[in-house]
DNA sequence: TAGTTTTAAGTTTTT
DNA sequence: CTTAAAACTA
């Protein structure tokens, strides 16, 4: 039988083809969950290449998320393969790669450097001196806000964002300052390629030249500033094309515009709606219980969605008495069902609210060796010595960077106090000249000058490196260098050579820390780069739109997920545990009215991505602050259509026989015994089983004397090698079992 | 100025 | 419990 259309859309349903079919005018597609967008998206791209004859690389197809655009490129490809030539970013990787090219026109040098909220903070200190840091963070946040909403600090509706007289001169200096760096922050990335299409009509028609098809997948997220974006970059022939959910709309914290969604056929006039509303991923019971949550909320635009699935098991509500027994119940639920071969680990999906949720569940499943990956956590990048190493790359790349050179300068410690940096800072904004030059000529304390120079001679030599001179007297340390791959050498020689490899190793060895590790993990993220100016400035775009990039890329495919719930977007598991559902933690105490209604249309989110059975826990108690605190159960459960709920909200009764994290009391000893001097003084014996939550199972391989007492030596199963001083024991080494 | 000790404060969510 | 800022000492 002949086909009237390609048979790569067989599978899809009449509005999903009529979807994918369509052109002409403006489209806006209104997608429930699971409702199959991303086919629709990805099916289209491929449609447009093979069947229109389009060049990919016309297509620009925008998501918000660095994973979403990942997996939509490689769903794309499968389908036909110069998919892969198209353009899919973020909104924020797009403005990165529209800003190197075209910054210029507006004053911006191509070699710009990211900043992140932190070193916005930072700067905002230098500028409000004599502020507390809440309130720096306070009006960081304003400025971000601003951005979101296409307001500039002469902007007569800054008010609506923060009606603080001084805002509007904090803004002002703000942005003064950071030209002057020649850095931008997030909100820049979509601002100043606006600013620029609107001032240069001649760069706006070479991308409207360029791209003749827009897409943005998940529209409700996309603020005031990226609507203006999209805007310009769609001229008279630019076919258009939105998806989006009012019901999934989550991050209006940080700027997201329902209302684009609602008024796109008025600014894109003649559009197209279509409707997807048959949802394939859920049972139906599972939809119910979700929708039955957002359906409580006001300000919806209303939905049918029409489960494929029939209706399953009922989602079950569990109740527990605090966040041990919570992760005990999960381990328990997920080993059972991959046990008796119903799922495989990667099946399964644990959801939580914060990032620090996380440790519990990662603690638990490494102890009863459960494969788990965490995603998106930030706290790689938190750390003090990745900070440390990457504020020397920044200042690399860019020596007006007082951010990172305030970081740097006297890290560790070389005799450079405040009096010194300030007077260097103050000296180049005067000046004019940056900060490496005034480094070079001030007068300074013999002290102060010897330190300084010891820094200017490790960023002149950074510089070598990266202009491909090899510039080091010994011939090990050169031989070293050689045998390094890409930026790592840069990266290897700056950490060493600053001192801060010193320093760490130091330092983890009194602590058990293991800072030299991370140092050394990042080593490896780099050495894919090329060890230029070039090299350098693309890993740090990179790490600083995907933070995700920088953790250890462990990706072991069979692995339990371990996710926040806004990361969950777009993903899809066949069975899901949402975890924490305490009045407090989800929805947060403090949040009422719209906010509360974010709350629950992220309940919505993480209820729908469960494809065969759903979970939800909540706590009697739970461990915060120091303290077991008396939880009460999250509103949304009272919410949720009880005939499509298993469970009620009785249990957890039972005392957990000993917490979590510390199976001994601190005085237990069970090699009570020590054959010799050494054991018995420092509490260890060579054999002891020990457990890390960091570095999983190990033995006591040695112990011996040092100058701060007794030096415990440990090999774990990963092969790590660590060290620790006695007397730290009990705080990150537990001990457990018998003797090897 | 550097390093240590004390005290206070604080948990969203992410590009 | 952790982290950050402030106060204190060498």
């Amino acid at each position: 039988m002949q086909l009237d259309y390609p048979s790569y859309l067989e599978p899809l349903n009449s509005e999903q083809r009529r979807a994918v079919l369509h052109t002409g005018k403006p489209l806006l597609i209104l997608a429930g969950a699971g409702s199959g967008k991303t086919r629709v998206i990805t099916t289209k791209i491929a449609w447009l290449i093979r069947e229109q004859g389009m060049d990919p690389r016309s297509i620009l197809a925008v998501t918000f998320t660095n994973k979403a655009a990942k997996e939509m490129i490689q769903r794309a490809r499968q389908i036909e393969e110069r998919a892969g030539d198209a353009m899919l970013r973020t909104f924020h990787s797009f403005g990165a790669w529209f800003l190197r090219r075209n910054g210029s026109i507006a004053g911006l040098d191509s070699g710009f450097v990211i900043y992140d909220d932190d070193d916005v903070v930072s700067l905002l200190s230098s500028i409000m001196e004599n502020t507390s840091r809440p309130d720096i963070r306070f009006y960081a946040n304003s400025i971000s806000r601003a951005k979101d909403y296409f307001l500039g600090p002469d902007d007569p509706g800054l008010g609506i964002i923060n009606h603080h007289k001084k805002f509007r001169d904090i803004y002002k200096r703000y942005e003064e300052r950071l030209a002057q760096i020649g850095n931008v922050d997030f909100g820049d990335l979509i601002k100043k390629p606006v600013e620029i299409l609107r001032s240069h009509p001649e760069v706006t028609q070479r991308f409207r030249d360029r791209f003749s098809v827009i897409m943005v997948d998940e529209y409700q997220d996309a603020n005031v500033a990226q609507f203006h974006l999209l805007k310009e970059l769609c001229g008279p022939s630019t076919y258009v094309c939105v998806v989006g959910d009012d019901d999934q709309s989550i991050y209006r914290f940080r700027g997201a515009e329902v209302k684009n969604i609602l008024e796109f056929p008025d600014r894109f006039s003649g559009a197209d709606i279509i409707r997807l509303e048959q949802n394939y991923r859920s049972t139906s019971s599972i939809l119910k219980a979700a929708s039955s949550v957002v359906d409580k909320n006001k300000g919806r635009l209303g939905k049918t969605l029409f489960a494929e699935k029939g209706d399953g098991s009922n989602p079950e509500l569990v109740s527990l008495f605090n966040q041990d027994e919570e992760a005990s119940f999960c381990a328990d639920k997920i080993e059972n069902s991959v046990k008796k071969k119903e799922t495989t680990w990667s099946d399964w999906a644990i959801l939580y609210r914060t990032n620090a949720q996380s440790s519990v569940f990662e603690t638990l499943f490494s102890r009863r060796r459960i494969p788990y990956n965490v995603v998106g956590s930030l706290e790689f990048y938190k750390r003090e010595e990745i900070k440390d190493a990457l504020a020397l790359l920044s200042f690399l790349v860019n020596q007006r960077d007082e951010v990172a050179f305030r970081r740097a300068v006297n890290k560790p410690a070389r005799g450079i106090g405040i009096v010194t940096v300030h007077k260097i800072i103050e000296t180049s904004i005067t000046s004019g000249e940056n900060l490496l030059e005034i480094s070079r000529k001030l007068k300074l304390s013999q002290k102060a000058r010897t330190g300084l120079n010891e820094f200017i001679k490790l960023i002149e030599d950074g510089q070598a490196l990266l202009d491909g001179q090899i510039i080091h007297q010994t011939e090990s340390k050169k031989q070293k260098l050689k045998s390094g791959k890409g930026l790592s050498v840069c990266v290897d020689m700056l950490i060493n050579n600053s001192g801060l490899a010193k320093h760490y190793k130091m330092q983890d060895e009194i602590s058990g820390n293991s800072k030299i590790d991370n140092l050394q993990q990042l080593l490896n993220n780099v050495k894919d780069y090329p060890n230029t100016r070039e090299g350098l400035l693309e890993f740090l775009e990179n790490i600083n739109l995907d933070r995700t990039l920088a953790e250890e890329q462990k990706d072991a495919k069979e692995a339990v997920t371990l996710i926040t719930l806004h990361n969950t977007k777009g993903l899809e598991f066949k069975r899901v545990i949402m975890t924490g559902l305490e009045q407090g933690t989800f929805p947060r105490e403090d949040k009422k009215g719209s906010e509360l209604e974010e709350e629950r249309r992220l309940f919505y989110v993480g209820a729908t991505r469960a494809m065969d059975e759903l979970y939800l826990t909540t706590c009697k108690q739970r461990f915060m602050w120091g303290r077991y605190e008396n939880r009460t159960p999250s509103l949304f459960l009272l919410e949720v259509d009880k005939s499509v709920l298993k469970g009620k909200l009785d249990g957890g009764s039972r005392q957990a026989a000993f917490p979590m994290g510390r199976q001994f009391p601190k005085s237990f000893n069970p090699f009570n015994l020590a054959n010799n001097e050494l054991e018995e003084r420092s509490g260890w014996r060579v054999g002891q089983r020990i457990f890390h939550d960091n570095h999983g199972y190990g033995a006591v391989t040695e112990i011996k004397d040092s100058d701060d007492g007794p030096l415990v030596r440990v090999r774990f199963e990963n092969g790590h090698d660590k060290r620790f001083l006695s007397e730290f024991q009990g705080r990150a080494y537990e001990k457990i079992g018998d003797d090897y």
